[in-house]
DNA sequence: ATGCCTCTTGGTATCGCTCCCGCCCTGTCG
DNA sequence: CGACAGGGCGGGAGCGATACCAAGAGGCAT
């Protein structure tokens, strides 16, 4: 039953409910400055002909679209998931949607994306991760909007930060490992830099190998970011294949940590007894696994919720300059490596 | 450095460049009718203003947002998060941007989010499930734009289908066990029908045991759908503490298979040897565990992409009535339950 | 009764882009 | 050489809501 006339207007809920356009307008915008009765009246009457309200309107004329755009690596991954839904969920609490977009790890794509992104006005702008393109960074800073990088410390951030650096967390997983005695630690990540934040954590790898005194060059490449599971077991394989007296090993997420020791329970090598596995993210599975894997908790729950919080301050005009909010990622020694 | 003059527009760019503002317009939209070497005047006009195109506007006067509405119960769930990658990208080959929300597996909170959604004027909208509260089926019957239900094979659709039958894809699964010999079959799930997937499953479950002439009552309340890991392994806990005999569970997702699994592990209870674990989705981690889960694979990225390629063809007026597009979910028997 | 304040309502002019229509210019053909 | 087609471009109006200004009604203190 598709009306095929045109839809109803403000105009028209007006004329059936006897006021102005003005006043219809103001009803549905619970605005204080209209009586009960004759909002009552007014929303009957758009009920009665199914207006629905035209935002695309709405937005020119006030210039608000409440929208705040979002760029994310990969919809598919519990840890952005997470920030995402802090996110919008406090965001929620003041009428503004997210408008979301991915950027498959990659920041060419992530370029066209922002563009695609501005053009719809949002009033804030959220993208993961402090790398991007020269363009892009452009656009970013001229939008005339507040901008959050998440997920990273840039050294140079364009706006608001809302992140932790990726190569400290590392960093004192290395250090832990260290401290209990072991030596021989490996890596295991994507073969390419297009994740900015796995290649982070694999630099810090090295670094704090480094820093140890230690030799930091058993790196496993897997595949194309970010690593699969399967691709984590198999980088498992060829570690236990070329380089048998590893004593530990860094995955770049908890699920390839969690396909390496998948690995190692097919091989019949136990864990943690003749190597320790650690992740990174403490996705559910690391927890749930037997054994569970050790890793790092970023946060990423409050990385949005700040966000979102650190958002309605600057549009409150309670924010003075550009914020920095330092997240501290968390060591959770499990049963992988004990 | 943000500009705090006004934003430029159209017509800055063009008394930059020497035209007249509909020809900025045409220079933007690729029109064919623009010569090259204007477009290229005006663009670099464009980018030396930093001009950015105002979709706003655009989307008022031309009645066209590029936007298709899509509804899913949890951005945190791969076999949705799928499902969104399959449909976004068929329908980013012609410039439609999806606008997402989350109705957290609750029809109430759909219903207030297909609200939200059809105010922003969306081209088309897809909502996951067959289920919802009579005001939302309302509002998508009246809306004059194209209605896609997924993952789902409703009684009385609204427009258009692509999905299956829960009920169903659980029947094959019962069926198979019993021609295995088993008789004695639980069900975990969710503990309440907020869940209307999850419900159909339980329901098929049951209907499935009756039609062999079995008991049916083996059944497990895990907690708030969507259950996870953890409460898959409680309800396994559970199950094997009240109903030791059973001989083969089979679970609501492959998460709480997974988590059903690692409960086994910690007791010492040999898969598949002392007891058969089945889930559903057809998760990676159904795949990657040892032993690999026996599950259902019901195409979830099949079934956005088909949604997108049926929408195309709706807008382009090549799909004449309603179409139902039925997605046959495909058993897998995996080491779980051998 | 007058002044003043608050609450509620109305009229008008846009917000920035694009639909629609028309004009000019060039090239082709009878 | 005039007619005509078509590509390229411009002018004016309008998409549907709201910002802004103004005004009437009612209440209360002076």
């Amino acid at each position: 039953m598709n009306t095929p006339r045109k839809a109803p207007t403000m105009a028209d809920v007006a004329r059936l409910a006897g006021v102005s356009p003005m006043t219809v307008s103001r009803a549905f915008k619970r605005d204080s400055s209209v009586s009960e009765a004759t909002r009552e009246t007014i929303l009957k009457a758009a009920d009665e002909i199914g207006y629905v309200f035209d935002a695309t309107a709405s937005n020119l004329r006030s210039q608000k679209t409440d929208f705040v755009a979002v760029t994310i690596p990969s919809i598919n991954n519990a840890n952005f998931a997470d920030t995402l839904r802090g996110l919008s969920e406090g965001l929620k609490a003041r009428g503004l949607q997210t408008l979301l977009g991915y950027t498959d790890y990659d920041i060419q794509e992530e370029e066209r994306l922002i563009e695609q992104l501005l053009r719809r006005r949002p009033e804030a702008i959220v993208v993961t991760g402090g790398r991007h393109t020269p363009r892009a960074r452009r656009m970013l800073q001229n939008a005339g909007i507040p901008v959050v990088e998440t997920w990273d410390l840039p050294e140079a951030p364009i706006g608001h930060v809302v992140g932790f650096s990726n190569a400290l967390a590392v960093r004192g997983m290395v250090d832990h490992f260290v401290a209990q005695g072991l030596t021989r630690i490996a890596f295991i990540g994507g073969d390419a830099d297009r994740d900015t934040r796995g290649s982070d954590r694999r630099e810090g790898f090295i670094a704090a190998m480094r820093a140890q005194g230690l030799d930091p060059s058993r790196l496993i490449a897997a595949g194309a970011p970010p690593i699969s599971m399967r691709e984590g077991a198999a980088a498992m394989g060829r570690l236990l294949d070329t380089l048998p007296d590893t004593q530990a090993v860094i995955c770049v997420s908890d699920l390839s940590a969690f396909g390496a020791l998948t690995e190692c329970q097919r091989r019949g090598i136990p864990v943690p007894d003749r190597i320790w596995i650690a992740g990174f993210g403490d996705y559910e599975i690391a927890e749930v696994s037997v054994p569970s894997l050790t890793t790092i908790n970023p946060f990423p729950r409050e990385i949005g919720a700040r966000t979102a919080a650190l958002l309605l301050r600057v549009m409150d005009g309670q924010q003075e300059g550009p914020a920095t909010l330092a997240i501290h990622p968390q060591l959770l020694i499990r049963g992988s490596s004990r």
